[in-house]
DNA sequence: ATCTTAAACGGAAAACATTTCCATTTAAGA
DNA sequence: TCTTAAATGGAAATGTTTTCCGTTTAAGAT
């Protein structure tokens, strides 16, 4: 009934419940979440959810430009919503205080450009530091 | 024999067959290794050398500042030697059409600059691109 | 309202990279 | 030599992601 249908009917896939939930999943969360985050988070109103689907899914949902895969974090998977669906690559910051991760919306690089004597045609980047919220808690913010 | 030894022993670790052969290899070697890579050439030489073993010692190398852990391209780790020891992070990119790894000296974010309202603490980045050989073979170097 | 079929699904098992455990060996300093 | 903490190999565990496969289902056509 919501908006999700619509996203997945036009990215040309069937709308299934676990899609619909899934998708709506994103679109309600604030943060990237793991495989495992969406697993557990489906098995509360399907309780025959399984893993292989959920993976299944989220490659789908990343290659039709409505999520973003998120890699380099550890060895874990994230996905995280696209901005608008087939927006392009996304970079994160992880707070190392307090565990939020954020979108960084400006980038140094642009795909094209020479690095190091190569042509750059993709690149994918991870930031840790601490968010602007602790930054004034634990007051190390300046010098 | 060679510089090995004092490399290993300047970080305060025994120096063992097995980690003489391990610090020698990278000092050979023109590309980054992955665990795997460094186990298949210690069996050349140690028939019984164990995989366990050959983490454990790419990670305290790279603790101890000899080696730089490189993650990021596929779920495959790698390693590779350290300009000087000690030396900080790096970066590297890879050639889609050959596979080559290079490093990148340049580098356009240095930690305790702010990015999306973080501090930056640490970062890490992967390239993917075409290298200079593969540029004027196929000549899609330019337009 | 059926029929048909490719897409999607769940579950079990496989595939991989990495880590943990533990008993044995060994480098290095006394 | 002697002593001991560090290092080692092998087996097993871990954790994530993928593959396989038989069943179910969404969606378009009848
Ligand atoms: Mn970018
Ligand atoms: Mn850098
Ligand atoms: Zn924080
Ligand atoms: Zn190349």
């Amino acid at each position: 009934m919501p908006h999700s249908d619509e996203v997945i009917r036009a990215a040309g896939l069937k709308v299934t419940p676990v899609r619909r939930a899934i998708v709506a999943l994103f679109a309600e969360s604030l943060r990237p979440l793991t495989p495992r985050d969406v697993h557990v988070r489906l098995l509360e109103q399907f309780s025959r959810s399984g893993l292989p689907g959920v993976y299944r899914n989220l490659e789908t949902l990343a290659e039709r430009g409505i999520l973003f895969r998120i890699a380099g974090f550890g060895q874990v998977r994230r996905y995280a919503l696209c901005p608008k669906p087939g927006s392009g690559h996304q970079h994160h910051i992880i707070c190392v205080a307090c565990g939020r991760i954020d979108r960084i919306d400006e980038c140094l690089y642009h795909d094209g450009m020479m690095v190091g004597g190569y042509r750059l045609l993709s690149h994918t980047m991870q930031f840790e530091g601490v968010c602007a919220s602790c930054l004034s808690e634990t007051n190390n913010g300046q010098s």
